[in-house]
RNA sequence: GGGCGAUUAGCUCAGUUGGUUAGAGCGUUUGGUUUACACCCAAAAGGUCGGCGGUUCGAACCCGUCAUCGCCCACCA
């Protein structure tokens, strides 16, 4: 130890433990965990940080949930593995990279190609797998370092090229086209969550398709709407609803059901709607009805009829299908299947051409004909004037449309058809909603059950390819023109390599399950591999397997999985909670995890989620710097409540002046921040130019850090007291063996009278606390636990106990005892506060340790010592009620001092008139008044000698009588009494009546019998108090 | 549009299966260097539990409804 004991500071240093604890763990490898046939496995999978940045608060949650929960079980003899690693984050990582390329040197991917830019992002990765890791140290968790995985290194790979080959050999996995979200801009698809809908002023505009040789009867044209002109281009058919009469005819039933049951307000709206709808059903002057109108295009339709499409001048289908709603727009739909998804559903349903009229580049291509060559704005304004040349432009109508936007460059979205490589869903997905329905797999808290089995019930297929470079890429190799004996032959014997025929394409698709294949594989062709890489949650799919060795049938395996509990977020509860259950089962048979914990999210303080678009995400580092790990991870597990998210108040504090200066949305993302005090600027976590990062940083503060950092210190001081006391009186041989694991075994056997009202008090709290303490962390509700431990530590250990105690320690025969049970229960409380807490309590459980030998066991650290089990036998509700009254007195008798200004060093008397039993406890603990309220007790019981001036607080069963002599002020005690008369007066009667009301026949007897000696004792304070007033007003 | 959650003291939040007078921290007020702690101690003030209706002997809690806020999913020719 390099302090020596008697300078132990009066305040806990959070940088200087952290620093040493850090190492020590690691040093003496704590954490790292191996299959041990003795003990029970208990193993989490650390949810892999992105390594698109840096983390922020929500992940230090996260992470601070995980290492409560790990460090726990470690303690309850678990052989507990916390296996830490990084996601590679495929879409994330490669467009920071390509922005920060784009920035910094003006270049996009295309100028520096594939492997220039994955080597780029492998930098990148390197830099954030750094910081991630350690931040994840600087908080405390408790990892295995050394297994630490990412979800692209060799292990991971072999697993997604196992788990791919697996479904490809059982032919789960198919090619199909799809629409993908295209970002023209950086060339690339991306994914739905990245995707904003910004509402932008648009246009609508009605534009006529002639009908192909119209029979008599039949309309001319037929018209439809759409704020994308330039797409009908690539229409390939004109919708109408089969059976418009019906359907018009169940929207306007719909609607009446909703105008009925409306509010209010919403009643004006609903009724313009449904009027206007009802309007399609009337013929209007010599025009037919919109119904009419539709009813015979619908005919026109099932007759196969074609209209003109302008300006490509082809002909299309009239098709009939349910996706043109009668009661929208004119009622028929153009349908462009290569450039809308619901299109494309439409397409698919009716076998319709799809043409796909845009360049990646987001250019019209040949397929646009004469308008190929040009930007889509550039095409609109060219299509529309030309259909108004041609008389095709019915009205236009401006309109406030919203329009998907890449979140990346902030570009319209467009939707692009592309090939795309598909997992059929059927089978995998019911395993995964069996897991859950069976609770094989327990969501916790429950309500995110629905979530998770309405999206798989969905079995959507799952599209695993991503145009991208940076991601596993897809094993799969094309070959054309080869015979399948001349495949056999060139992959004889190898049961790693499959294929398979894909006749719309006429090529085979080779799989291979291990090594890429060479482009002469297939002797007398060229084979070439697929360019896009596998989604990202195909790898995390099988994170809790893969990283424990599969396809491998390691020890680890074998061991560990499945794993005991998964704690994440809510919004990856589908794609990748649901996908790790169905991957599991798929790959190994068993579920991946027993059970899941969705932990809250963090939001800032105006209630938005943090993140890195908005600039509010805070770095927990700029937190522990001010505060430290322990305080971090005691605030956080604090807020974690089941149904509420945690809202974070973090402020700047200038670091010259400590002013502190608001987080407001503006300077929310600024580099530097000029206090306004003292106006001198600093920093904030987004500097990034040289001059910027040359300031003093300004931390970020919020009031529920302080509270936990005052909490650590608080501790720290309780055992500063107790390790003074050891130093200079060393423990004499132990009376009991009370702290030798925590768990007070013997006390039992000790004759309850050698121990004071106060140890048996402290010794039943604590027995009671380590119970609630324990069920609360088990069942994951953390703030439950962590008020157990903040009321018990501060209010009941502090403030009770060891102020108790104090007279004790000052006298030799009294000492040894009163040490003893001093150490057990802060022995144990910091084995209960260690997993949230484990810097602190590590420094001091060390501290302890060296002046009390035999404190820990074998243990050399209080992260491996044995978690409390509470000795249920010591809990006595009869000596912590009788404690209640004590505490009750007390405080009575120090508001009289406090409210009348007696100076704290004037002693004070006090008389107390109650029951017999009760003076007999009370009167043992007069030193205890003496001490705690410099007050002196000159009697207890029936029949008192009481002084005649004194200010008497009436409580339930006693009357404190405080002598006043001299300081009393008659008039105001007669004032205080009178108001307090008044109140009792009121409850009296509320439970006067209660009792005269059916309750007494209905409610539960004891509730009664408790409401009946509720009143009596009111109206036994009501009667003192009235006496007290007489008494004093016979005094003036 | 579908689903979920929230609304309790000035602020941030607890509040077990319905049962005495609804709790905590911060802030506020008062008084304090009482040999662990001013990151502290002692005490006080502060609430018709979002509105309305219902069930019940009894509702912050259960049911209905309205209002406000937030989140997720889907969709918008």
């Amino acid at each position: 130890m390099s302090e020596p004991f008697n300078e132990i500071p009066k305040q806990y240093n959070p940088a200087a433990a952290q620093e040493k604890w850090a190492a020590f763990w690691d040093e003496n490898n704590l954490f790292h965990s191996q299959p041990n046939s003795n003990k029970k496995p208990f193993c989490v999978v650390i949810p892999p940080p992105n390594v698109t940045g840096a983390l922020h608060m929500g992940h230090a949650l996260n992470n601070t949930l995980q290492d409560i929960t790990v460090r726990m079980k470690r303690m309850q003899g678990f052989e507990t593995l916390w296996i830490p690693g990084v996601d590679h984050a495929g879409i994330a990582t490669q467009a920071v990279v390509e922005r920060r390329l784009l920035l910094d040197e003006k270049l996009t991917r295309h100028d520096i190609g594939r492997d220039a830019l994955i080597q780029r992002i492998w930098d990148w990765k390197e830099q954030f797998q750094t910081r991630i890791i350690s931040q994840l140290k600087g908080m405390g968790c408790s990892c295995d370092w050394s297994r630490t995985r990412f979800t692209l290194d060799e292990i991971c790979a072999k697993a997604v090229r196992h788990f791919f080959f697996k479904l490809f050999e059982q032919k789960r996995i198919y090619r199909g086209k799809r629409l993908v979200n295209w970002d023209t801009h950086l060339q690339t698809a991306v994914s739905d969550d990245e995707v904003c809908h910004e509402t932008v002023a648009g246009n609508f505009w009605y534009i006529k398709y002639p009908v192909i040789q119209p029979k008599h009867g039949e309309p001319e044209y037929v018209v439809v709407a759409t704020t994308r002109p330039e797409t009908m281009l690539g229409d390939t058919a004109v919708a109408v609803h089969p059976d418009p009469e019906t359907a018009l005819n169940k929207v306007i039933g719909d609607l009446k059901k909703r105008l009925a049951a409306a509010p209010e307000k919403e009643k004006a709206d609903l009724q313009k709607e449904l009027d206007e709808t009802q309007n399609r059903l009337c013929a209007s002057g010599n025009t037919n009805s919109v119904l009419d109108q539709l009813k015979t295009l619908s005919q026109m339709a099932t007759q196969g009829r074609n209209v003109m499409l302008p300006l490509a001048d082809k002909p299309i289908p009239l098709i009939a299908d349910v996706w043109a709603k009668p009661e929208k727009g004119t009622g028929c739909v153009k349908i462009t299947p290569a450039h809308d998804p619901n299109d494309y559903e439409v397409g698919k349903r009716q076998e319709l051409q799809m043409i796909n009229i845009l360049n990646k580049n987001g250019t019209l291509n040949e397929n646009a004909g004469k308008y190929a060559g040009l930007t889509i704005k550039q095409a609109r304004e060219k299509v529309v004037a030309d259909l108004e040349e041609r008389g095709l432009l019915v009205s236009v109508e401006e309109r406030i449309i919203e329009l998907a936007h890449s979140d990346r460059s902030k570009t319209p979205i467009e939707p692009f058809l592309n090939d795309q490589w598909f997992v059929k869903m059927d089978e995998l997905a019911q395993n995964a909603i069996d897991a859950v329905n069976n609770s094989e797999v327990k969501i916790i808290p429950e309500r995110y059950k629905k979530g998770y089995i309405d999206w798989l019930s969905e079995k959507r297929d799952w599209p695993i390819g991503r145009q991208l470079w940076w991601g596993h890429r897809i094993p799969i190799w094309y070959c054309y023109g080869a015979t399948e004996k001349e495949l056999q032959k060139a992959f004889a014997g190898r049961n790693d390599i499959s294929w398979q025929w894909d006749s719309e394409n006429d090529v085979w698709w080779i799989c291979s399950q291990t090594e890429d294949l060479s482009e002469d594989a297939v002797s007398g062709y060229k084979i070439v591999q697929e360019e896009d890489v596998l989604d990202t949650w195909f790898s995390s799919a099988l994170w809790p397997h893969s990283t424990l060795g599969w396809p491998d049938q390691t020890p680890e395996l074998d061991y560990y999985y499945p794993t005991g509990v998964l704690i994440t977020n809510r919004d990856i509860l589908t794609l990748w909670v649901a996908r790790m259950v169905l991957a599991g089962k798929f790959n190994t048979g068993k579920i991946p995890f027993y059970e899941v914990y969705i932990h809250p999210k963090i939001l800032d303080k105006y209630g938005e989620g943090m993140s890195k678009s908005k600039g509010n995400g805070v770095d927990p580092i700029s937190v522990i710097t001010k505060f430290g790990a322990d305080a971090l991870r005691f605030a956080l597990a604090f807020l974690t409540t089941e149904n509420q998210d945690i809202r974070l108040t973090l402020d700047f504090e200038c670091p010259y002046c400590e002013t502190i200066v608001e987080q407001t949305k503006k300077n929310r993302t600024q580099p530097q921040i000029v206090c306004p005090k003292c106006g001198v600027p600093f920093r904030t976590q987004w500097a990034e130019t040289e001059s910027d990062k040359m300031l003093t940083e300004g931390p970020m503060i919020g009031e529920r850090f302080e509270v936990a950092r005052n909490f650590c210190n608080k501790l720290w001081n309780a055992a500063r007291f107790v390790l003074l006391s050891l130093q200079e009186f060393r423990l004499q041989e132990p009376q009991t063996q009370l702290h030798e694991t925590g768990k007070s075994q013997n006390h039992s056997e000790v004759p309850h009278e050698v121990y004071f009202l106060e140890d048996r008090w402290i010794l039943s709290r604590l027995a009671t606390v380590t119970k609630n303490v324990t069920e609360s962390f088990e069942t994951y509700r953390y703030a439950d636990a962590m008020r157990f431990l903040y009321d018990f530590a501060w209010d009941e250990f502090c403030s009770f106990y060891v102020e108790m105690v104090k007279s004790r320690l000052a006298n030799a025969t009294q000492r040894n005892q009163a040490q003893t049970v001093l150490i057990h229960v802060l022995n144990v409380l910091l084995r209960l506060l260690h997993p949230v807490v484990p810097f602190v309590t590590e420094e001091i459980w060390q501290r302890l340790r060296l002046l009390c030998n035999n404190i820990g066991g074998d243990a050399k650290s209080v992260a491996i010592a044995s978690w409390p089990v509470a000795d249920e036998s010591v809990i006595d509700v009869e000596i912590e009620n009788r404690f209640k009254i004590f505490q009750e007195l007390l405080r009575a008798v120090r508001d009289v001092r406090a409210s009348r200004n007696v100076p704290p060093k004037t002693e004070i008397t006090f008389a107390v008139r109650c029951d017999a039993a009760t003076a007999t406890l009370l009167k043992p603990m007069e030193p205890y008044f003496l001490s705690m309220a410099k007050a002196k007790a000159t009697g207890w019981g029936e029949t008192l000698k009481l002084p005649v001036l004194s200010s008497i607080v009436p409580l339930a069963g006693m009357d404190v009588y405080v002598d006043l002599s001299d300081l009393i002020d008659v008039t105001a005690e007669i004032k205080k009494l009178e108001k307090e008369i008044t109140k009792l007066d009121g409850f009296i009667k509320s439970k006067e009546s209660k009792l005269n009301s059916d309750f007494i026949n209905k409610a539960p007897l004891t509730v009664v019998e408790k409401e009946r000696q509720s009143l009596a004792e009111l109206q036994e304070q009501h009667r003192s108090a009235i006496d007290a007033v007489t008494k004093l007003k016979t005094v003036t």
